[in-house]
RNA sequence: GGGCGUAUAGCUCAGCGGGAGAGCGCCUCGUUGACAUCGAGGAGGUCACAAGUUCAAUCCUUGUUACGCCCACCA
């Protein structure tokens, strides 16, 4: 006998052993002979990782589905396995050696790598338990990590083919500078946030004190403002970056400068003996409209500034050093000044080695924070006074500085403010690799659902810029790049193969050095599709389950990851003929999950829910079932744990279903033949059964799985419990022993079904059933049980079953609205009853006396006088109620029946009226709405009888 | 600035070119041997606003308003 309650939480414990000691999620495990493959690869959880929401809807999702399939018979592989998480790693063993007064570079890069790995050893990987908590079927045996000597080989195997066909290369790039890493990211890790900030204007002297006429004019030409001025004013919210200017820049057709074009303004920062010179310029990207017009162009520490200065060859300078500090290397600024007023005055650019070299930092600011440095700098040209001033409210001058939101980059991971910086870096060209991409989703041959993102992707793939894949971390694959003496660069295999190429390019031995730094850990997860099946070489494995299926994610890692994906599938993997195959034919993109009222999760603001503290709370069934119900497409999942605390007594309501079961002698495994039913209650349950069969597995294909939740719902609760089980009550009580038995294989029967469709949502508990719920053994584990199919529809048995719950209902609500006492069985009186009608009662004579508490049905008796009186189509039932009942209360109910019943007979018949609904409208449309008037007219026809009997 | 999305019951959300739905909450009643993590009944909605297309619009189109997200180099 089932236990009273259910206790998930001994059960799921002993369920998951049972499926690991069966090995019920090995790759193919439970499937058909030949069948074919289904293969979904786990996007991989940082090593770092613990379980979040996020992780627990995108597991789930994919669990229902891999579950599902493998019921089917297919051969399911569903491989798992984790992300070596290059920065996020790196910092969390940083920080216990900080915890120690450690550095890493005090360690050195050997130890403190091996670090990393003890640190994986031991501490890494919790999510793995977490996610088989969660129930993931994954083939736990194949795990797979990315820094693992297979996938390690994968990513040097795509390194060395992409640098060789020349989509990989190196260059001195303006990059995203993540200052707290002291490395570079790519733009996709750079989050642009609007903070509160200022702009300054400055005034940047003409050289030899040159003088210009100032003319400003309004939209209709008159001229506003005319002024002799000796400077040209530059609006900017970094001041720090001035001392790195190479150039002002104006637009060609800018009236206003068109004279001063050519020459030279200073730089109104540093030792004034020194201020540097720089050329005023012309080139499109100024907007005339925008301050003044003018734009100070640092090439090396501004995106836009960085274009400008390459289309006219305007030297770089950095100012910064890793930690994104003022520069303190070098000469002093007075020899960097000259030499930078050399380059000016000779007109020639000299190489990026020789200008990156140049300190423009003046001594006096060297070293410092670059947000010091500002404060500084605009101190000091305040001092000067060279700052551009306005009146304030007093008439004085004041510098002229604005408040204003700007857009500052921030790191996503170190939050600090990430600086562009000129650096030697290793780029993937994205723009090449994406269009086969681009080319496949447009094509079709790859589909995000819900489709609506495809925007989004081709959006960002056809805007794509070169990927940064170097990180100057420890942790992460080393890029597998060795340099000669001379600085000749050779990408090969191994260390052993880039001296070969060394020596045959020297014609001798020499010694090479290693690039030091690592891949950006995106560039291992874009082999993850083929990489966790053994490419790049041939298994069986990779024949097999290569392309994969469904890859299920997350909206904030289309770009990260799916796109790459893409890319990289698409360029190393070929079919038979050669032809490039996607990693996977369907992108599914769910949702974001958010807190009850809408809120992004995160620690600061507190409101994140622990997916660990709910299965403890509600069991693990519980809070799946609720993220599939309300994983709806395209739209986020506001959690409110209410809702799990709703699921969890779905579960209940199953697990009570099940002990009634046992209580009324319900047999299990029996073999039922669904066909040989004829109890009219059976047929009904068996319809409505193949009808959720049917809804759930189209619901489950098309990824709609909140309806096929929806659907499992409402079949256990609304039609099995409330009505099925209801309605044998009375057979099982009742002396009709074939009924009986029949009803109890055709129970058994239904409920076996019930845990098999529900098995993929609520994993647990429906194993458990199953296993408890039979003598002796299962044939085999519910999770390789036979997925259901439909049996039949049967009309008939669907209209007498639902006739019956009508009627039941209706006398239900008469008897709440009338008042009458739960406990009084009333005797029941039916006039102008149909044959079909007659044969109905007597068939289900107990149930209506039991579920409606009737205590005697007669047919075609004298009406008795005081009756509640309802209208069931042709027939008309009375419930004597002489002494009970309130006649003004039953005039007052049938009488708002009888006004629901006019309106709707005005708006039917108004419709029909319309001669053009009756031309244009399908006839089937029209028919409908003819029935529906008719039964309305019929139904208050009888009211009005009813009404006038009440007198 | 561009793109996308969302506005339906008190709350959270399904739905759909032809009769407005669910869960939770609320109200009334109920300890009838599966289940109070329950049962029975009930109240509650101009389907954001405006115009258009259509025989017919909550649904399609356009506009408006509000909110959300993503992308973007205005110094």
């Amino acid at each position: 006998m089932l236990e009273k309650n259910y206790d998930f939480a001994t059960a799921e414990p002993r369920i998951a052993k049972l499926w690991d000691e069966a090995d019920a999620f090995a790759a193919g495990s439970g499937a058909k002979p030949d069948a074919d493959p289904f293969t979904i690869v786990i996007p991989p959880p940082n090593v770092t990782g613990s379980l979040h929401m996020g992780h627990a809807l995108n597991n789930t999702l994919q669990d229902i589905m891999v579950r599902f399939e493998r019921m089917r018979g297919k051969n399911v592989l569903w491989q798992p396995g984790m992300d070596h998480a290059g920065i996020a790693t790196q910092m969390v063993v940083e920080r216990q050696l900080a915890e120690k007064g450690q550095h890493r570079r005090e360690l050195g890069r050997e130890k403190f790598v091996e670090k990393i790995w003890e640190w994986k050893e031991q501490s890494g990987g919790v999510i793995f338990n977490q996610l088989k908590r969660l129930g993931a079927s994954c083939d736990w045996s194949r795990e797979r990590f990315t820094m693992d000597e297979g996938l390690s080989k994968a990513v040097l195997e795509v390194f060395v083919s992409l640098y060789k066909e020349g989509l990989i290369y190196r260059g001195k790039r303006l990059v995203n500078w993540d200052p707290k890493f002291e490395t570079a990211i790519s733009d996709l890790e750079v989050e642009n946030t609007e903070v509160d900030g200022h702009m300054w204007h400055f005034k940047y002297p003409l050289a030899d004190g040159k003088t210009y006429e100032y003319v400003e004019k309004d939209a209709d030409g008159k001229v506003t403002l005319r002024e002799t001025r000796d400077y040209i004013s530059i609006a900017t919210t970094r001041p720090e970056t001035m001392l790195g200017d190479g150039a002002v820049a104006v637009h060609p057709d800018d009236e206003r400068y068109a004279s001063i074009v050519g020459e030279l303004c200073e730089i109104p920062v540093g030792p004034k003996e020194h201020r540097r010179l720089i050329p005023i310029i012309t080139d499109d990207y100024p907007d005339p409209d925008f301050g003044s017009g003018a734009v100070k162009i640092t090439g090396a520490h501004d995106f836009n500034d960085y274009m400008v200065a390459k289309r006219n060859n305007i030297p770089c300078y950095r100012l910064m050093d890793i930690k994104a500090a003022m520069r303190d290397d070098g000469a002093p600024y007075a020899e960097n000044a000259a030499q930078a007023m050399a380059i000016i005055k000779s007109g020639q650019l000299p190489d990026e080695n020789t200008v990156d070299a140049i300190n423009l930092v003046p001594d006096e600011y060297r070293g410092l924070d670059r947000f010091e440095a500002r404060n500084r700098i605009v101190a000091d040209i305040n001092a000067d006074g060279l700052a551009v001033t306005i009146k304030d409210d007093e008439g004085n001058e004041v510098p002229f500085v604005e408040n204003k939101k700007i857009m500052q980059p921030f790191g996503d991971r170190s939050h600090v403010v990430i600086e562009p910086m000129l650096t030697d870096q290793w780029f993937a060209d994205a723009e090449t690799l994406a269009k086969p991409a681009i080319a496949s989703v447009r094509e079709g041959r790859t589909n995000f659902v819900p489709k609506t993102w495809e925007n989004t992707y081709f959006h960002w793939m056809e805007n794509i810029q070169p990927w940064c894949i170097s990180r100057q971390l420890w942790w992460g694959h080393r890029i597998p790049a060795w340099y000669g003496p001379d600085g000749t660069t050779f990408v090969e295999k191994s260390e052993g193969d880039a001296q070969g190429a060394a020596e045959r390019y020297y014609g001798k031995s020499v010694e090479l050095t290693r690039d030091p730094d690592v891949l950006d850990t995106w560039f291992s997860s874009a082999l993850w599709p083929f990489s966790t099946l053994g490419w790049p070489d041939k298994t069986k494995e990779l024949d097999t389950y290569y392309q994969t299926d469904v890859l299920v994610t997350g909206l904030d890692i289309i770009f990260f990851w799916v796109a790459r994906m893409m890319m990289m599938g698409l360029h190393f993997m070929k079919d038979a003929d050669g032809n490039p195959v996607e990693p996977f034919h369907t992108v599914y993109v769910h949702a974001l999950v958010r807190d009850k009222h809408g809120a992004k999760m995160s620690k600061s603001k507190g409101n994140v829910i622990d997916p660990l503290e709910l299965m403890d709370e509600y069991g693990t069934d519980a809070l799946r079932f609720t993220l599939a119900i309300m994983a709806a497409q395209g739209r986020d999942v506001k959690l409110d744990t209410a809702r799990i605390a709703g699921y969890r007594n779905f579960g209940t309501k199953l697990w009570n279903a099940t002990r009634f079961a046992e209580m009324n002698g319900v047999v299990r495994g029996t073999g039922f033949d669904p066909e040989s039913a004829k109890l009219t209650v059976n047929r009904w349950i068996l319809t409505e059964l193949s009808r959720a069969v049917d809804d759930i597995t189209f619901a489950i294909e098309k990824f709609r799985f909140n309806d096929a939740a929806s659907s499992a719902y409402r079949f256990v609760w609304n039609q099995t419990c409330d009505w099925y089980l209801e309605l044998l009550k009375p057979i099982f009580s009742g002396e009709d022993e074939a009924a009986k038995k029949e009803a109890q294989a055709c129970a058994g029967y239904v409920l076996d079904q019930t845990y098999k469709l529900l098995h993929p949502f609520m994993p647990f508990m429906t194993e458990e059933l199953w296993a408890d719920t039979i003598e002796g053994e299962r044939p085999s584990l519910l999770c390789h049980a036979d997925w259901p199919e439909a049996v039949f529809f049967d009309r008939e048995a669907n209209d007498e079953i639902n006739w019956l719950i009508s009627l039941v209902s209706e006398i239900r609500s008469v008897r709440a609205e009338m008042n009458i006492k739960p406990g009084l069985k009333l005797p029941m009186v039916v006039i102008g009853a149909s044959e079909q009608t007659v044969a109905r009662l007597a068939t289900h004579d107990a149930a209506i006396k039991t579920l409606a508490r009737i205590e005697t049905i007669d047919v075609g008796a004298e009406v008795p006088k005081a009756s509640a009186q309802l209208v069931l189509g042709e027939t008309t039932i009375y419930l004597p109620l002489e002494g009970l009942i309130d006649l003004g209360a039953e005039v007052a109910r049938l009488g708002k029946e009888q006004g629901a019943l006019d309106k709707e007979i005005k708006q039917l018949s108004g419709k029909l009226a319309n001669e053009r609904f009756v031309a244009n409208a399908p006839a089937e449309v029209v028919q409908e709405n003819r029935d529906r008037l008719a039964n309305a007219e019929a139904k208050r026809h009888k009211i009005t009888a009813a009404l006038e009997r009440m007198g």
